[in-house]
DNA sequence: TTAAACTGATACTAAACTGGTATCAGAAGG
DNA sequence: CCTTCTGATACCAGTTTAGTATCAGTTTAA
């Protein structure tokens, strides 16, 4: 059970080093080589975030990108949910005569509260608490 | 993010039922067609119960498969790491110069906090607790 | 004593996902 | 007008997931 993809992680890594420097555009040339990503992975990934406005870019030969969102509202089961999609169930083997069998229900149940504690835990992390905790 | 897998869905079913009568040989085929599960897949998830020593078998025509362990001590994390392997990080960027770079380990902390609760969820629920949910 | 109903062991497959690479175009600044 | 940047895609190999298939051997009951 993998938690977090690569691209879910090098997206958040940079957002951390962007709500560091909230008044400049960075290449990502830049961050790639400062943070050891693969270049051209990561300009997959910052387009993403661009395009899910988490991220806003200048094109040219002073340009780059820059956060365009408060860290403070930024929370990593957003970017999760962008590169991972939703967390979900084992899907239903019984679709809509689910309840017939009590047995696979008990079990859907249990991951349901699972899968909503996980959730709740993504949810409770933002870009700033997560450098808050560098300086600490 | 998908917590549980078919073949660990599978499993924990199998078991579940297979803790229903736990005195009696339950033929593989027997437990595919009632769960419409795919009877060669069951058949490979069996085997590695049967070698994980969950479950016990007989050859032969009256033959089967049959609980072998008490559904409280079967967890299913227990299931989940037989077929899924370990809850794990996202693979550390930095190996051994792991904190040098202070926003990583960050990173990192959060994950494995996050881990770990959602490996005390799974570890808390039994075959047993499954089986007690459906009478409910 | 042999056919049917089982498990043991293993090999194969298609599709999706993951992580990464490459290319070509166009914008901007000096 | 050259260099540095982004926009947009297309490509790729390796792994994982879910499922199928096959052949051998064991047991039992008719």
């Amino acid at each position: 059970m993998k938690l977090l993809t690569k691209d879910s992680d090098y997206a958040i890594r940079t957002l951390m080093h962007l709500a560091l420097h909230p008044h400049e555009f960075i290449s990502t040339k830049q961050i790639s080589d400062g943070q050891g990503m693969p270049y051209q992975f990561l300009r997959r990934i910052v387009q993403k975030l661009i395009s899910h406005n988490l991220v806003e870019s200048k094109e040219g030969i002073r340009g780059g990108i820059k956060i365009k969102r408060e860290p403070e509202d930024i929370k990593i089961i957003d970017v999760m949910q962008i590169f991972q999609g939703p967390v979900q169930l084992s899907a239903c083997m019984f679709r809509n005569k689910l309840c017939e069998n009590r047995a696979n229900c008990v079990l859907r149940r249990e991951l349901q509260r699972i899968e909503s504690i996980v959730r709740n835990e993504f949810r409770d992390v933002s870009i700033q608490k997560l450098i808050n905790g560098i300086k600490g």
